[in-house]
DNA sequence: GTGAAAGCGCTAACAA
DNA sequence: TTGTTAGCGCTTTCAC
């Protein structure tokens, strides 16, 4: 292996100027610069990063924490944070939240990542993690919009990367309003106790504008509260089988929104003349869903980026603060007006 | 920060004995493993990765090398790969193939990763930089099917990962010709100088169940050779606009037949009706398209978990072999028989 | 402007 | 069975 000292041997210097070269910290004479560099080449010289690490307590490694990779959702967010950290010499690695929460905040520890991106809000971390985390010099993104209600934890505390989707909704439903929609179902796939920020909205505006109050209509997830396609298809089957008579259906995301599809197809309706189908996300497949789906866009690859640069900023020691992204409605040929009769 | 020496004093012994414990290198009797692991409870000792990796040559650290994770297809392989990773303490970072190859090579090689699955075949590396990865101590495993028969590079060497796909490709096409058709396009998305495993064993098992040989039907992507839902619609529209009465369309993957397949409704046509639609991949929105879609099943979990597995053996210098996985025809109602007339 | 030297926390001989 | 110790390759003062 070719080090630091071949290299200063080969140029003769110091190691002390080929570190300084290397990572720009003190002035060089380009004299010294150019032959330190030469030698570099010449010897094939790439510096060895477990070194670097042990001794200046950075690992220039973040990681990002999903709860799956089977939506692209993810997946997108993970190309947007590593699209950043690359250009800095940074490396994303991927942390499933499989196993106990303190299981993969060991991970996430022992590995010093500089930072995280805790990519969804409901993994089921306590503030007392979170500060574990910070105090060992992990720095964290906080994602995800859901407010968790229930006794396991409060808010966490944090700077969180969010998005607004008081507009889109309210827009939504205004459009579902006028073109005749007043019994609309909700799929939240999630723990009936955590209060989803989709759902809270939703039931906030469709309470203003006058929908039909029927809980029913509301359904909750099931253990262990995925929220894939299968997820979606289970449910919306459910809800037809009590014949609610909705005319219009929204689900937390647009995986649940195929599964409600697939699901209100069998059962012999169309879409959207008989049922009309909204999703969360418009991830990329959203467009070419049959008939392409109504949903309200979310800015994932943004999110990513954004969130590599917030713990670029954080491990710089600069002060950051919270960001919120407006999400947008996206028409497509889900919806229709409410048939006459 | 609390390091191995603190524990070996906390618990009275040297600060070998703490090392024997924690990586079950030596016998240490069990009076003081329990003393040890007692200290380390107490002081909530966690080691430190980047002392450990420097001093043994060793990161437990993998990449896989993707294109993109917009398809769920490299996140599900992701995911398998991760999951064995995690039970062995290896951590897996996500390496986008962006830039030259030889750049992504330089984040491998630099990071000192223990190993890499380069997921897909069609990187454009050569087996100069493969073997520049092998000297640097960076095992890795080939994936995918390609074999490019460009001048760029020959067939890579090393230890792969393939999936056998001719009984697949041959039950299709016996299929197909049963139930009445003649005209299969293929869409390859891509670069018309490679020639793809999948592509080749459709022309050679189309020729020899005497499908009708229309070169036209077989259709080669555009640069940069994506291989996505738009690129299957973009080629779907081209194909379908110069009338060639095709009644079938096979794809390289599940995300461009779902191109394919809004391309052909937006044409007013009917899938399976008018033209059948076949993808690869058996991603696991494909049984939620509309219709659901026949696919070639693909192993990806499976596929990821071997990969980790095999490279695992590599890093422990044992001797590995090729591993040949069988795909599975998946039939669903996007397939129909000609119709008559 | 450049270089010498003391660590960073751990592994892996080798001693005891 | 347990302990001692010499590195691993780099950063970072602090002299020169």
């Amino acid at each position: 292996m070719i080090t630091r000292d071949d290299v200063a041997k080969h140029a003769g210097v110091s190691p002390a100027t080929v570190s300084n070269v290397l990572n720009g910290s003190k002035y060089v004479s380009s004299e010294l610069v150019s032959r330190v560099e030469q030698a570099i080449i010449e010897l094939g010289y790439i510096p060895n990063r477990a070194a670097k690490s042990l001794a200046s307590k950075k690992t220039d490694h973040v990681g990002i924490l999903v709860p799956t990779l089977s939506n692209p959702y993810y997946g997108t967010i993970a190309e947007g944070m590593e699209s950043i950290a690359r250009h800095h010499g940074y490396i994303v690695s991927l942390i499933m939240a499989e196993g106990s929460t303190d299981q993969y905040i060991s991970r996430i520890i022992e590995r010093q990542l500089d930072g995280v991106f805790l990519s969804d809000f409901n993994f089921g971390l306590t503030n007392k993690q979170l500060l574990h985390m910070k105090n060992k010099g992990v720095h964290f993104i906080i994602g995800g919009d859901s407010s968790r209600s229930d006794s396991t934890s409060a808010t966490l505390s944090g700077p969180r990367i969010t998005v607004n989707y008081e507009n889109s909704i309210y827009e939504l439903l205004m459009y579902l309003k006028k073109i005749g929609h007043r019994r609309i179902a909700f799929l939240s796939g999630n723990d009936p106790l955590i209060t989803e920020a989709r759902q809270t909205l939703f039931l906030k505006w469709s309470h203003e504008l006058g929908f039909d109050d029927d809980p029913d209509l509301v359904v909750s997830g099931t253990p262990p509260y995925m929220t894939l396609a299968e997820d979606g298809y289970r449910d919306t089957k459910r809800l037809l089988s009590i014949r609610k008579n909705f005319t219009a259906i929204i689900t937390l995301n647009d995986l649940m929104a195929f599964g409600a599809m697939k699901a209100i197809r069998e059962e012999g309706l169309h879409i959207p003349e008989d049922i009309s189908v909204i999703g969360f996300d418009n991830i990329y497949l959203s467009e070419t869903a049959c008939p392409p789906l109504t949903t309200i866009h979310i800015p994932k690859y943004e999110i990513g980026q954004i969130a590599m640069k917030l713990l670029l900023e954080m491990i710089d020691g600069e002060d950051v603060q919270s960001v919120k992204l407006e999400s947008t409605l996206i028409l497509r040929d889900s919806v229709a007006p409410v048939k006459k009769g």
